[in-house]
DNA sequence: ATAAAATGTTACACTTACTGTAACAATTAT
DNA sequence: ATAATTGTTACAGTAAGTGTAACATTTTAT
């Protein structure tokens, strides 16, 4: 599952439990909204139970509810929360040319550069609740 | 290869090159200098030819050299060049889930979002030269 | 207590994608 | 002609992703 993919599926999830709050909804209804697996939407959820976005309380009644209003999620904690991997990442293979130690300096140029943009993107993100988001896909 | 991957190859052999301009270089001595093999090379090479960034020769006494000089070569073409595919970008697997309506709509919330980081992304690429990448690792 | 239903995690077969290498056709200077 | 190059294709081997099911744990209702 892509880190896009990722961040909608749980975008999608966390809109149907703002939209029938405060009421506990199983992974199973969730899932059949949204139209994905349950077992990988529990998967899903389970990094945002983690990041404390959302709530699960487990036996006959249970199921999963937000921890926090809409207008307090934004989407860097989400996209956070189910994507450990970057958007840019190295992948730094053996190291066997001539030039180490260019190489070397090139890849942590890049690096850093990669840390920056990713830096640009979750700051992006960090303005975009999910309040705002609900809103948008209303109208 | 990762995105990544391929735009610091690409990087590492553009190095060699205005190092070692203006004698054209084959792919087999770019690979042995920057440790990677010598066809996966000549393939990123390729697309570089097709962007006009390089300049490829057959025959006996071919090989690659620069079309442009270093300080007018930035990132962004360089990875646009190499790298057809978008850093963020949405695979959209079917659409079978309850609210199809919502779904489609927050597929495009996201589109245009990764769209609009994907210009961010470039425009701070745009602004590095390879000239200048060049000069910060050799120091 | 017992049973039912939920989460959270693991497992597994299947598919898909990736990797590294080699090989071949087309091209070109000697 | 020959040799050496680029550009492309092929292919076996490996790694990763996908979807589904199954199981353990937890918790409520009876």
């Amino acid at each position: 599952m892509s880190a896009s993919t990722k961040l909608s599926t749980a975008v999608k999830a966390l809109s149907y439990l703002a939209a029938s709050a405060p009421d506990p909804k199983t992974s199973t209804e969730i899932a059949e909204q949204i139209g994905v697996n349950a077992s990988k939407l529990r998967k899903i959820l389970s990094y945002l139970v983690k990041s404390k976005i959302v709530i699960s309380t487990q036996g006959i009644t249970g199921g999963f509810t937000l921890n926090k209003s809409p207008d307090q999620i934004h989407l860097q904690e989400i996209y956070c929360s189910v994507e450990e991997r970057k958007a840019f990442h190295m992948d730094f293979t053996g190291i066997n040319g001539k030039s180490v130690s260019q190489t070397k300096k090139l890849n942590n140029f890049f690096l850093q550069l990669f840390a920056d943009i990713q830096v640009d993107i979750e700051d992006r993100m960090r303005l975009i609740t999910l309040k705002s988001v609900i809103e948008q896909i209303k109208s």
